[in-house]
DNA sequence: TAATAACTATTAGTATAACAACTATTTCTA
DNA sequence: TAGAAATAGTTGTTATACTAATAGTTATTA
């Protein structure tokens, strides 16, 4: 691999990252969802895994703890989730989904599979692995 | 492609871009380089490209105008950059390398090379071919 | 040529990302 | 068990992304 080439890995990266992330934001936006796709995220692993600490959230989605607490925040204030004390320690935060929350979770998830589907027309099942591969080497090797 | 496996791509694709950029900025601090990665960038197109309209320098950086506009005030007060008025067009203004911020692109270039080139370890020219052909088809669906 | 439209850069406001510092708690350990 | 260390969450600060609005300039067109 010769030097040249990285330039080429990391703008293609960041570039296509950011463009997909545009692009749903875009058609959330378009249809009224009232969500950002980071906030979309939160949602959908609530609903998945109920109730969790904060902390395991962050973890879980990649997000360091002052991120997700303003995320959390946010989703508080549209009423769609709700911070619950945790049953045996009083520094976290159970959060989980309100019945609005869960009801937003049922209605976008479908709509929202089939815009994040447009990305990968025309990928194969193997270019999935070829690409997971690729990644998981590069966030491997920062780790 | 199966609905499920989407989730994967963003997730991947996602976690990925920023790990990469997080890493090269967490060498840049450690080595006090004084920038940021997204200033870098700039100094560096502005080193190969010598004057720019900032206009012209957004799109080739896929950033836009304000953030661009931002980027720029923070360089000019570094003393990397300056603005000069376009010779033709009052509205805009060229931007260009200070003989600093030349002589800090040449001091980094070699070093941030290899904090790049770290990502790559273990991966080939093929795989180069790859990732770049499902980055651009991904790229190009959603454009 | 006068009115309108388009363009360039900036400013303002909100959201996210990363880091440091802080409070309140809990756990460890000597 | 008292003191130290670790943990959970928040707040503050800076940088970037995006949208909308604005001022100043240039281009269009009627």
């Amino acid at each position: 691999m010769n030097d040249d080439q990285y330039s080429s890995y990391s703008f293609l990266l960041d570039r296509t990252a950011k463009r997909v992330k545009q692009y749903a934001q875009q058609r959330f936006t378009e249809l009224g969802f009232n969500v950002t796709v980071d906030q979309w995220i939160v949602l959908k692993h609530l609903y998945e895994h109920d109730s969790m600490k904060q902390n395991e959230l962050a973890e879980f989605l990649f997000k360091d703890n002052p991120t997700l607490t303003r995320i959390i925040d946010l989703l508080c204030d549209k009423g769609l989730t709700v911070r619950n004390v945790h049953p045996t320690d009083r520094r976290s935060f159970m959060v989980s989904l309100t019945k609005e929350g869960t009801k937003k979770v049922e209605q976008l998830s479908p709509k929202i599979k089939a815009i994040r589907l447009k990305a990968w027309e025309g990928l194969s099942e193997r270019d999935f692995n070829q690409f997971k591969r690729i990644l998981d080497t590069i966030y491997k090797n920062l780790g």
